[in-house]
Parts: structure tokens; sequence; C-alpha cells
RNA sequence: GGUCUCAUAGUUCAACGGAUAGAAUAGAAGUUUCCUAAACUUUAGAUCCAGGUUCGAUUCCUGGUGAGACCA
């Protein structure tokens, strides 16, 4: 499928057979892309095999090479330098490569492989309203579940909400005690962003507690315990955990407010799910499953009753996985919670999309469920992803300093209207056009910003600056995109034909290396799939557009004097648009057809 | 105290152990009678420190420095 690459490997290896009576395993070795400055498309290190030819690395080199050029049509020419052995493609070779590429309106999606994956992301609190982590989150887990679907897998995109505990209570007692009985509709709020603000006013009046009674004279640690307001939310819950009607009704109204807010901006972020689990109804599983372990002998109990797993030998230390008194610790939910998801659809694979301050949770988790010889345990995984950091320092939701997803999206589409404004872009276009072109680059922007940093590191996010539409953005690829959808209208207009006629053109090195950069598209899939990495289709999809404007540049598409020449160039062109639609749609992002 | 991440141009990000460490942005200089200038071209600028492994280290190992997270 990799077309090109696969051919040429094989290649390779008969000529080490050929040559130095030397099985060369085609899994097993790679190619590089060569370097610009040099000739060649396709390079070979063989440094590596020095042992094998017996050879020099430059002799080896000349050797391998030659015998290619001789025994493969495939490869046009080479040159060496050093260890490494630069090959060139024959323009025959890449044509046809192109052409199938052309032909086939599926290209880059992988055969199924049965395999079934799961991806939990997103996982919010309802206390409060989605933040920028979450954009990174759910974005990340959006479009991991994307590329593992064209990797041919089948994925189950799963949330699971956090609508109970503690945080809920405080937001819950303080809309009771310190309300006016508001709802989204009388104060003209979204309902997680009315709750949000009851849990940032808590948290107020609670410090304004504690102050009271330090000043008092008592121990900061201490008066943190014993405000009034922590033991009133303390009490909550326990009324929750018993049933209590009154209760279970605020609750229950809140979370509905809570959870029509999110709708809104899950919908407005253009994600979904499968399927949504809820801790409330997840919060006691586990035990059972703890019980088992005791049996098996994974766990032990300690004098006070409380049950532990020692992971000493893998410095994950000993931790407790249930408490003395019977109540249950968070891994125990997540155990019970692992094995349930399991239950609902057997996955070969789990990705958990969380933050990387979840770490050590999970390695203890993933150890527990491999230790109770679940057999589905190797294929768990945590996606850890690093903090979104302000210019301002870090992001604090109980004190109200974080920066909003519904915030932060309407300042994009208000910037994408501006600037679409500015450049007079908005001719012809009705308002419903317009308002949906500027949610469209808007989107591409931020989503593109978070995608393209490796999951795993910090990031840092400035709203003033980060966020442009030139250079490496969402909105310059949507922009590739939309010029060549021009392109193509324009050569339906003029009845242009996209046929070519392979025979006897000799392609300019623009034209070769944008058919080299499209038959690298199965190759980035399947590295973004193994990777969990939505980082290397944004990397990959840069280049394409990139290389597809320095061409746009230099290299006229529309000539009336060679025909076929330009036929070739607008199904290149095509095929390009296609690619970059395909790339892009990956990471959950649309391209529009013209701005 | 213990464990885990991260450290690259002024800034934000790249680089299966490979060639002269790439982009973007900010800076300097250019390109629109011709398919969309949200574009293109040219230019200047960086691997935290000290060892080790080898043909070759930004990458792997050890120690240090700095930033962050987690565990009790």
């Amino acid at each position: 499928m990799e077309l090109i690459e696969k051919e040429l490997k094989q290649e390779i290896a008969s000529a080490f057979k050929s040559l130095f009576q030397f099985e060369l395993d085609v899994e097993s070795f790679s190619l590089q892309p060569t370097r610009k400055e040099f000739e060649g498309t396709h390079t070979l290190v063989t440094f590596s095999y020095l042992k094998q030819t017996k050879k020099g690395p430059e002799e080896s080199g000349q050797l391998i090479g030659e015998y290619l050029k001789n025994h493969t049509s495939m490869v046009s020419d080479y040159n060496v330098v050093k260890g490494f052995l630069n090959l060139s493609i024959s323009d025959a070779t890449w044509l046809s490569a192109f052409e199938k590429i052309h032909q086939d309106e599926r290209f880059g999606t992988l055969a199924g492989n049965g395999q079934k994956v799961m991806v939990e992301f997103s996982s919010p609190n309802t206390n409060k309203p989605l933040h920028l982590g979450h954009l990174r989150n759910n974005f990340l887990g959006d479009s991991v579940a994307k590329i593992l679907e064209a990797s041919g897998c089948e994925v189950m995109k799963v949330n699971l909400v956090n609508d109970r505990g503690i945080h809920i209570c405080k937001s819950m007692l303080a809309y009771e005690k310190l309300g006016n009985g508001e709802t989204p509709d009388s104060s003209g709020l979204k309902g997680d962003h009315l709750i949000g603000k009851y849990y940032v006013l808590f948290d107020k009046e609670y410090k304004k507690e504690i102050e009271g009674l330090v000043h008092q004279g008592m121990d900061p640690d201490e008066a943190k315990k014993q405000a009034p307001l922590i033991l009133e939310a303390q009490e909550m819950l326990k009324k929750w955990e018993d049933g209590d009607e009154k209760t279970v009704a605020l609750w229950q109204k809140l979370n509905d407010w809570v959870f029509e807010g999110f709708d809104a901006s899950y919908q407005t972020m253009g994600i979904s799910f499968d399927k949504i689990y809820h801790e409330s109804q997840t919060y006691l599983l586990g035990k059972d499953i703890i019980q088992e372990g005791l049996e098996k002998g994974v766990f032990f109990t300690k004098e006070d009753g409380s049950v532990w797993v020692d992971l000493a030998d893998e410095k994950l230390d000993e931790k407790l996985v249930q408490r003395g008194d019977g109540t249950s610790v968070y891994i125990t939910q997540d155990i019970g919670t692992c094995e349930l998801k399991h239950d609902d659809f057997p996955f070969e694979k789990s990705v958990y999309v969380v933050g990387n301050e979840q770490d050590y949770h999970f390695k203890v988790l993933f150890s527990i469920m491999k230790k109770l010889q679940r057999p589905y345990a190797d294929g768990l995984y945590h996606l850890s992803y690093g903090m979104v950091d302000l210019p301002t320092g870090k992001m604090k939701s109980r004190e109200g300093t974080v920066v909003d997803a519904d915030d932060i999206m309407q300042e994009m589409f208000d910037t994408a209207e501006r600037q679409t404004r500015e450049l007079g872009k908005i001719e012809g276009l009705t308002e419903e056009e317009a308002e949906a072109l500027y949610r469209t680059l808007g989107l591409g922007a931020i989503k593109y910003f978070l995608l393209k940093v490796d999951p795993k590191k910090r990031m840092l996010f400035d709203p003033q600056e980060s966020i442009e539409f030139q250079g490496n953005t969402g909105p310059f690829i949507q922009y590739t995109h939309a010029r060549i959808s021009a392109i193509l209208r324009r050569a339906r207009t003029l009845e242009v034909s996209t046929e070519f006629d392979a025979a006897g053109i000799s392609l300019h090195p623009r034209e070769l290396e944008l058919i080299h950069k499209l038959t690298d598209f199965p190759k980035t899939i399947a590295a973004a799939a193994r990777d969990y990495s939505p980082a290397l289709v944004a990397q990959y999809v840069y280049d394409l557009a990139k290389e597809y404007n320095g061409f746009y540049q230099e290299v006229p598409i529309f000539n009336e004097e060679r025909k076929e020449v330009v036929g070739l160039r607008i199904a290149l062109s095509k095929s390009v648009a296609q690619v970059i639609k395909r790339s892009m749609g990956l990471l959950g992002i649309a391209v529009p057809d013209r701005m």
C-alpha cells in the first residue's frame, strides 16, 4: 500500500541477496527521505550493513546502487555520499503511483484489521465549565479516534463524566445557601457557567471562613477542615450517598443544566461520543474485584483492615486500593469501570486521554489489571498530555483564573471574522455562508494549534499572539485547499481535460516532490495510529500544503500550448486537495471550498 | 524525602542513532497587468552543563543544574 517505498525495499533486499548472499528483512530496515541538497528521493544508510557487505560504506553503496539501476526500472539513478546511497526513482514509476492515488477515492484509508479500540476522553467535572485544558483533551481524543478508524480499527468513543463527589456538593451548597434561585433561563447564563459561578463563590466564602478561624488563632490546616461550609458540604455528600430525596433532586436539577451547557460546547467543538458513562453510576464498582484480588493473593490486608497492593518491584511503591472502613478510593472504581467498559465493548485496546498529572495513577491501574490477569491488560494505554500554560501563569479553576473553552472559541470566531472582512473575502457570500466560514476557520485555527504539538509536552497558549492565521496554522492549510478548489472550478469552466498521458512526460521537480508527499499519506496514518499522535498528521499536511504553494507559485497550471501537461497538473492538484481534506479530517478540521 | 516528565534560534514548535539541527513567527530585503498575496522568494539567528556508549549523539546511559507534576 505504501506504493513505491515497499517495492523499493524489496528490490534492495534482492540486491543484498544477490550481491552479498544476505537475506535482508524487508520489515526491519527503513529508508530515509533524501535531504534536499542531494539528488534523489530515497536514501539507504549503508553504515548499518557493513558487517553484511564486508565492504567499505562507499563501495557498498556503489555496488547496491549499480545493481538497482541495472536490475529494476524503478531506479533511474543513484549517487553515493559517504555512507549514504541516494536513489532516484524513474518518472514512469512516479506517474504510475500517482495514477493509482488519483483513481482511488478512498486513498489512505487502511483495510479493516478487526481490532476494537475504545477511546475515553473529555471526562469533565460537572461543577464547572470546560476550559482550555479540556479543549486539548477533547481535540486529541476525537482526532485519535479518527486516526485509529482510518488505520482500520473499530473505534468506540466514550466520555466518563465526573458528576458526583465533594466538588459538586460545593456548587450545590453555594447555590442553595448563597443563590437567589436563578436558572439558566433567568440568568441568561449557560448551565455549566451558572454552576461554575457558584463553585467559585463557594471557594471565596470558604476562604473567608478559614481566614476568620485563623485570625482567632486556629492552625491553618485545622481551619480548612473545620470551616462550617466544608463540613456542610461533606454532610451534603453523605446525604446524597444515602439517597436523600431533596439532595438528589437538587443534584439532578443542577446536573441537567450543566449537561445542557456541555452539549452546546461539544456541538460548537464538533465532537461527539458513542457512549457516556456517569460516575454516579459507577463509583461503587470495583469492590468485587478487590475481593477477587484478595483471594488471588494480588492484594493484602493491613492491621486496620485496609487493602493494599505491593508494586515495589515496579518502583511504584505500595498503593491503597480500599480503605479500612471498606470504602472505595479512586483506583477502586477505576478498576471496576475498566472491567465494565470491556464488558460493554470487548476491546483489544483502550486509550485513556488524561492529563499527565495522572501518570502515576494509570501506571498503578494498568499494573493492577495485569496482576489480575485480565487478558486485555496489555492493550490499556494512557495517552498522557501536558498542561496548557498561559503567559500569565497557571490556570486555577477554583480561583476563576481559567481560560474558558466557550470564550476562547468565540474569540477565535471573532478573529476569523475580522480578518476575513479585512481581506475583503466575503464578497459573493450570503450571511449564513460567511458565518459558517468564520466558524470553520476559527475552529480550524484552535484545533490545529493544539494538535500540532507533541501531546506529552507542556505547551504555551497566548491568546493575544499564539493564534495567527499565517504560517504553520490551520487556516493556512484551509486556504491551500480553497485555492485548489478555485483552480478545479476554473478547469471545469475551461473544459480542460484532467486526464493525463503518462508517456513521455518529464516531471518538474516540484511535481515529483508533490507526488512523493502524496505517496507518504498511508505511511503517515499508520505511524500516527501507532503512536496515537495527531501531531504527525498535522506535520504531514502542513508539509504537503507548503509544497503545493511552492508548486503553485512556480509552475503554470493553465497552459494552452501543452494541454497534456496541464491536465496532469490539474489532476495532481485535485489529488492534493483530496489528501489535504482527508488529513485535516483526521484532525477534526473541515476545509472550505472558498475563502 | 521518593518517583515521573520536560529543557533546541528572541518567541512558539520539529528532527526512527545519520549528511550542513528543520519550520513558523518576530527582524532585514524583495515579488501582485498572469490560475485566490491568509501566498511566494532571499537573509540573519539555537541543541542547559560534564562525562560515557560508537563509524556517527539533540536523540541512548550516568551525574549535575533548571522548570513542572505526582506519591505519603
